[in-house]
DNA sequence: AGTGTATCCTGCAGGC
DNA sequence: TGCCTGCAGGATACAC
């Protein structure tokens, strides 16, 4: 699902609406999608005297309690927001928490305004209240409920994103890095590519287009990847995944935009989805095969194993 | 250090 | 029309 296109879609679509306003108040519709109890939850986001909706609806002395959002961004296929307390001289410094939404294979967060007039999310998960004009929610819909939201302090933050691999679209992500990084793994390519600890943000779709831009069989083993066969790697992998996010992502069922829209990638994708359907560099059937558990789109004729 | 398998869960497409 | 099966973009844990 969601890999790193969509994801920066998704927080791409969410600053305009969300940035600086403030959240007051979350439903926990399933709680499978956090790793603590929904209380807890509610009370490490707003404070102790935290209204959480789904357990008491009721709570008429409890002071107002708010979180400012200060920045909304991505790590990995991961959606972030940064919370910090919305009072808080600007001079002071003061724990801010990451909100991290893994989206899993089925995870949209949309906006949605109160008078917005379309119908509401179908598989809502986790419904946060956002305060002042306008009214409206942020929900976390995810049907299969793959996803994953956790509130992290900013370290236990830094420190899960060390366990991450590079971010490929960072300048600093240079040919080099990428052949340096291949050399100590005999793991194939694409399994090479979707381990996140190796590199953060691709999944299967642009792991099978950027082999089959690269010309690379996925079965070839990371190693292998060297020279100029690692430089076309480098240079795919960007662009594919540049292309992608300027598309909008990738929607192939459930993927959506934070605005509900879908992306247009789909219909640039040369080998992901087109089993026995001519490739587009030179007309060769596009083959699947599975390995790992998972499918891999490759033209037999561009992409020779050897 | 690898691979294969199972697991979480629901929706949907295809076969019969 | 309806039932059944298999399959799906992810992450992780386990045995081998």
């Amino acid at each position: 699902m969601p890999e790193l296109p969509e994801a920066e879609t998704i927080a791409r679509g969410l600053r305009a609406p969300l940035l600086g306003r403030t959240l007051d108040g979350v439903e926990v519709i399933h709680p499978d999608l956090l790793d603590v109890e929904p209380a807890v939850f509610a009370a490490e986001l707003f404070g102790s005297n935290a209204r959480l909706d789904s357990i008491s609806p009721q709570r008429p002395h409890a002071r107002p309690c708010s979180i400012r959002i200060v920045d909304i961004g991505r790590r990995g296929k991961n959606v972030i927001l940064v919370l910090t307390a919305p009072d808080t001289p600007p001079d002071e410094s003061t724990p801010n928490r990451v909100l991290v939404v893994n989206l899993g294979m089925s995870g949209r967060l949309l906006w949605r305004s109160d008078n917005d007039p379309s119908p509401a999310p179908s598989h809502p998960a986790v419904i946060f209240r956002v305060s002042g004009a306008p009214e409206g929610t942020l929900v976390y819909h995810d049907p299969r409920r793959f996803g994953r939201i956790r509130l992290l302090a900013e370290s236990a933050f830094a420190a899960w994103s060390e366990t991450l691999g590079p971010e490929p679209l960072d300048p600093s992500f240079t040919p080099e890095v990428l052949a340096q990084a291949l050399s100590t793994s005999a793991s194939p390519i694409r399994s090479w590519l979707l381990d996140q600890r190796r590199i953060a943000g691709v999944g299967n779709i642009y792991a099978s287009e950027a082999c089959h831009g690269a010309r690379i069989h996925p079965q070839t083993p990371a190693r292998n990847i060297k020279g100029p066969a690692a430089a076309r790697l480098h240079e795919n992998l960007v662009s594919v995944l540049e292309h992608a996010v300027a598309q909008g992502g990738t929607t192939l069922r459930d993927y959506r935009t934070a605005q509900g829209w879908e992306g247009a990638f789909q219909h640039k994708l040369q080998a992901y989805g087109r089993e026995t359907l001519p490739c587009p560099n030179c007309g060769t059937p596009i083959k699947r095969i599975v390995f790992s558990n998972r499918s891999a789109f490759f033209c037999p004729t561009c992409q020779p194993f050897d």
